[in-house]
DNA sequence: ATGGCCCGACCGATCGGTCGGTCAGTCGAG
DNA sequence: CTCGACTGACCGACCGATCGGTCGGGCCAT
C-alpha cells in the first residue's frame, strides 16, 4: 500500500502526523480491514506496532480518532483522483471507463483504506462526520451520473434509467473487494477495463454474430 | 420478511425449532445485519425477545449458534432456489435473467438473513462449517457460469472472459443490499431484470443508433 | 530540568457464558 | 381425586476475561 500520508484526513488545526501516528494508522488500517473495526481491540493495535496501549493514547485521543481519518480521507481521496483522471474533452465512453480504471487504481493503492472505508461507511452508527462523508459520495455520484447523462444527450449510451446504470457500475467497483487477490494475474485497472468493456457493449452477441 | 424456518440449517439431528428459538433466531438475524455480529451482545437478542439472558442460553448453547443456521441456511437455499427457478429448455439469456431475478427475489424475501450471511462469510475467522459454505457457493458460481458457457457455446453470448463476466453478474447482485430500499417504488426483482437487461445489451448505443 | 515519548498498572463497564433456583404444567401411583 | 416426582421454560445474580480509556512516573535528548 502507498503512503497513507497522501490520503488521510487529519483534523483541521493538527499539524502533519509524525511517523508513530503514520504507523499506527497504517497498522489500525490492516487490522480494520481484516477483522473489522469492533474486531480490532486498541491493544492489538499497539501490539502490531511493538508499543504499549497508554503509548498509543498519547498519539490519539481515542479509537474513534484512528477510524476517522482513514474513512474521511479516503472518501474525499477517492472522487479527487478519479476527478482528476477524467479528461473533459474525451468521450463519454473514454470518460466512464477514466473513471471505472482510476478507481480500481485507487482501490489497489491504498487497498485497505479502501475496504474499511466501504465497510464502515454502512454500518457505522455515528452520525459525526457522517454528513460530510456522504457529501463527498454524492459529489462521487454525480460524476458518474454526470458522465452517463452526457453519453445520453449525445447518442453514445442507451440507458433507460440513469440511477440504475449508475448503481450497476458502482456495484462492480465495490464488490471488487471481497473477491480481488492482488497476488492474482492481473492488476485491478485491467479488471475494471474489462468490466468496463463488458458494460459498454454487453454480454450479448449482436443479432449479426448470433447468427454464426 | 418471510419465515425463516424454510431456510433455516439446522443441527442434523435437532427437531423443528421451537416458536421461541424462532423468535430468537428472527430477532437476531434483523439485528446482526444491522449492526454486525460483533456489535450485537447477547443481552440485545435477549432483550429484544423480552426474555432474559439465561432462557436465551437455554434454547442456545452459544451465541455462534445463534449465528451458523441463519448463514448455512442461506447459503444452500439461495442456491436451490436459484437452480429451481432455471428452466433448463430456456435459452442462455432467458436462463441469465431467471438467475438474477431469482436471486433478488430470495434476497427481498430473505433480506436481513442475506445481509448477515453476505457479510459474515468474508469476515468470520471460524474455519467451522465454512468448508461446507464455500462448498454451495461454489456450485452456486459453477450455476452461474455454466449459463455463460453454454451462452457463448450457442452463440448467443460475447464473452473473453468467463469468471470476469461472472464476477460483473454477482457484483451486481451482491452490491444491492447496501443501497436497496425495500420501501422504494421498484420490488428488488424488478431491478434484477433492468440489470439484466442492461448486462445483456450494454450501455453503449449500436454503432447504427449513435450516428442519431 | 524540562518536555516529548513511552510504559506498567489500573479503572469501570461490558462482554460471553454459568450458576442455583423458581414456577407452572404433566403424569403415574396410591 | 390427590399427591409427589419430574420436566422444560424461565430468571436474577454472578463469573473471569476483555473492552476502551486513564494515571503517575521513568527515560532521554535538548
Amino acid at each position: 500500500m502507498k503512503n497513507l500520508v497522501d490520503i488521510l484526513e487529519l483534523g483541521g488545526s493538527a499539524g502533519p502526523p509524525t511517523e508513530r501516528m503514520l504507523q499506527i494508522l497504517t497498522e489500525a488500517c490492516r487490522l480494520f480491514a481484516t477483522r473489522g473495526f469492533d474486531g480490532v481491540s486498541v491493544r492489538d493495535i499497539a501490539q502490531e506496532c511493538g508499543i504499549s496501549k497508554a503509548t498509543l493514547y498519547h498519539h490519539f485521543p481515542d479509537k474513534d480518532a484512528i477510524l476517522r481519518p482513514l474513512v474521511m480521507g479516503i472518501t474525499r481521496s477517492l472522487h479527487q483522483r478519479v476527478l482528476g483522471a477524467i479528461r473533459p474533452e474525451a468521450d463519454p465512453a473514454e470518460k466512464l471507463r477514466a473513471f471505472m480504471m482510476e478507481s480500481a487504481r485507487f482501490f489497489e493503492e491504498y487497498r485497505w483504506a479502501f475496504i474499511v472505508s466501504s465497510t464502515v461507511f454502512w454500518t457505522d452508527p455515528q452520525a459525526r462526520q457522517r454528513r460530510q462523508r456522504i457529501e463527498w459520495r454524492d459529489r462521487h455520484e454525480a460524476l458518474l451520473r454526470g458522465i452517463l447523462e452526457e453519453g445520453i444527450r449525445s447518442g453514445a449510451f442507451r440507458i433507460a434509467d440513469i440511477g440504475m446504470a449508475g448503481r450497476l457500475v458502482l456495484g462492480a467497483l465495490n464488490w471488487m473487494p471481497k473477491w480481488y487477490d492482488p497476488k492474482g494475474p492481473l492488476p485491478a485497472s485491467a479488471i475494471a477495463e474489462q468490466f468496463c468493456g463488458m458494460l459498454l457493449a454487453g454480454l450479448e452477441a449482436t443479432p449479426g454474430a448470433a447468427a454464426l
